[in-house]
DNA sequence: TAAGTTACGTAACGATGTTACGGCATAATG
DNA sequence: CATTATGCCGTAACATCGTTACGTAACTTA
C-alpha cells in the first residue's frame, strides 16, 4: 500500500531550509526551486510533502512556534512565579529579535490560531502560577486568561517595533522591565513585590543557546 | 523639459485602487497587472509613477499612516491628556482593525521609520501634554519618549493580536482600559485620576466615520 | 518473482514583476 | 504658428514564480 515510503529526512531538510533561507535572505527567497535545490531534490518534492507553498509556509511557521517553545522552556526557575513570567517574556523578546524575518511569518497570515496554541498555553500556565501564589487579584477565570492575553500583547507588540527600528534594539530591555512592572504591579496587592520580581528576572535571566535560536 | 506631463490622478487613482485592492481581497491580488487595469492603464505607467511594486507598497504603507493619522486627528478633545492619550489609542485600534490587511502591510517591512514618523510624532505631542500637566512624571526627555514608544507598543500588540484572531475583537476595549490604567496609574502619582481619565476616554470616545476608515 | 503503488526528476503551463521599443501627445523654442 | 524634442505609456517580450502532467525508478506486497 505504501511503496516507495517518502523519505522523512527529505521533509525535514526542506524545513530546516525554509527556515534558514528565510532567517538569512528574506521572505523573497523562499521560493520552491531555491526550496528544492537546498534540500538536494526538485519542486515535485515540495508537494508531495506539503502540497504547495502556503503550507510549506505553515510547516515554517510551525517550526518558528517550536523554536520559540524550546526557548521558553529552557528558562531557569526562578523561584517565583512573577519572575518567572518576566523570565519568559525576556526570552519571548530575545528569540523573535535574533529571527526577525521568522518572527515576522509567524505572524503574517491567519492560521496563526492553530499553531500558536501551545505557546499561549504556556504563557496561561505561568499567569495562572502567579495567580495560585497570590501574586495576582483571584479573579473569574477569564480575566486571568486576559491576562495572559494582554502579555502576550506586551511581548509581541515589543518585538515587532524593535524588528521593525520604531524602536532601539538596546532600549527594549529597559522598556520591557518598565512596562512589565506597571502591568504586574496593576494585576496584584503588592506593588513591592512585583518591583522585585520584575527586578530578580531582568538580573538573574540570561539568554539560552542564542546559536540555536536562529 | 517635461513633455506630456505625466497625468497626478492617474498616481492617485493608483494609490486608491492599489490600498483597496489590497483592503478588499488581500496582498496576494494587489499585482501590477490588476492595479493597471483597476486604474485603466497599463502597467508601464506603475514604473514610470512609483518604478516598481516595492514601492507601489511603500506608497500604500504611506498611504496607510496618512489615514491612520487622519483618524487620529478626528478624534475629540476631552480637555484631559490623559483621556486624550487613551481617545488616540482608541482611534488606532479601530483604524486597524477596520483595515487589518493594510494594517498589516504597514509593518511588513523595514521602511516604517520613514513613513511612520509622523504618527510617532503625535503620539510623543499627546505623552508630553500629559507630562506638561503634572499627569505623568516630569523625567528626563529620553524616558518620556519610551513612554510614547511603550503607549505605541501596546497599541501595536493588540491590533496585531487581534486581527490575527488571538485576542477575540469584542474583548479589546476591555484589554485596552485594562493596559491602559495598569500602565498611565504607573507613569504618574495620582492612581485614581489615571482611572478616572480611562473611564472618561473609554465613556466619551466614538469611532469617528468609521466608512471612511477603508 | 511479479505486480502494483508511490516518490520524484523533467519539462511544461499560466501568471507574476520588469523592461525594450515605438508611437504620440505635449512643452519648449524660433 | 511651425518645428523640435522630450518623455508618457500601450504593446509585447523576458526571466522567474507556483503548480502540474508525465514518465521512470524504487519499494512494498503477494
Amino acid at each position: 500500500m505504501s511503496p516507495k515510503t517518502a523519505d522523512p529526512a527529505v521533509r525535514a531538510r526542506l524545513i530546516e531550509s525554509a527556515a534558514r533561507v528565510l532567517a538569512e535572505e528574506g521572505p523573497n527567497s523562499l521560493t520552491a526551486r531555491r526550496l528544492a535545490a537546498e534540500a538536494g531534490t526538485s519542486t515535485t518534492a515540495v508537494y508531495t510533502f506539503f502540497g504547495g507553498m502556503d503550507q510549506v509556509w505553515h510547516a515554517v511557521r510551525r517550526e518558528g512556534f517550536a523554536r520559540l517553545a524550546t526557548h521558553l522552556d529552557a528558562t531557569p526557575d526562578l523561584a517565583d512565579p512573577v519572575a518567572n513570567l518576566v523570565a519568559g517574556g525576556a526570552a519571548y523578546l530575545a528569540n523573535g529579535m535574533a529571527n526577525p524575518n521568522l518572527y515576522r511569518a509567524m505572524f503574517d497570515r491567519h492560521d496563526v490560531p492553530d499553531i500558536g496554541n501551545d505557546t499561549f498555553g504556556r504563557l496561561v500556565g505561568a499567569v495562572r502560577r502567579c495567580v495560585d501564589a497570590g501574586r495576582f487579584h483571584r479573579v473569574e477565570p477569564l480575566r486571568s486568561l486576559g491576562w495572559a492575553v494582554q502579555s502576550w500583547t506586551m511581548r509581541h507588540g515589543m518585538v515587532s517595533l524593535a524588528i521593525a527600528e520604531l524602536m532601539p534594539a538596546e532600549h527594549v530591555p529597559l522598556h520591557f522591565a518598565d512596562m512589565s512592572r506597571c502591568l504586574f504591579i496593576g494585576y496584584g496587592d503588592d506593588p513591592e513585590a512585583a518591583e522585585r520580581s520584575v527586578d530578580l528576572a531582568m538580573r538573574e535571566w540570561r539568554p539560552v543557546d542564542p546559536a540555536g535560536a536562529s
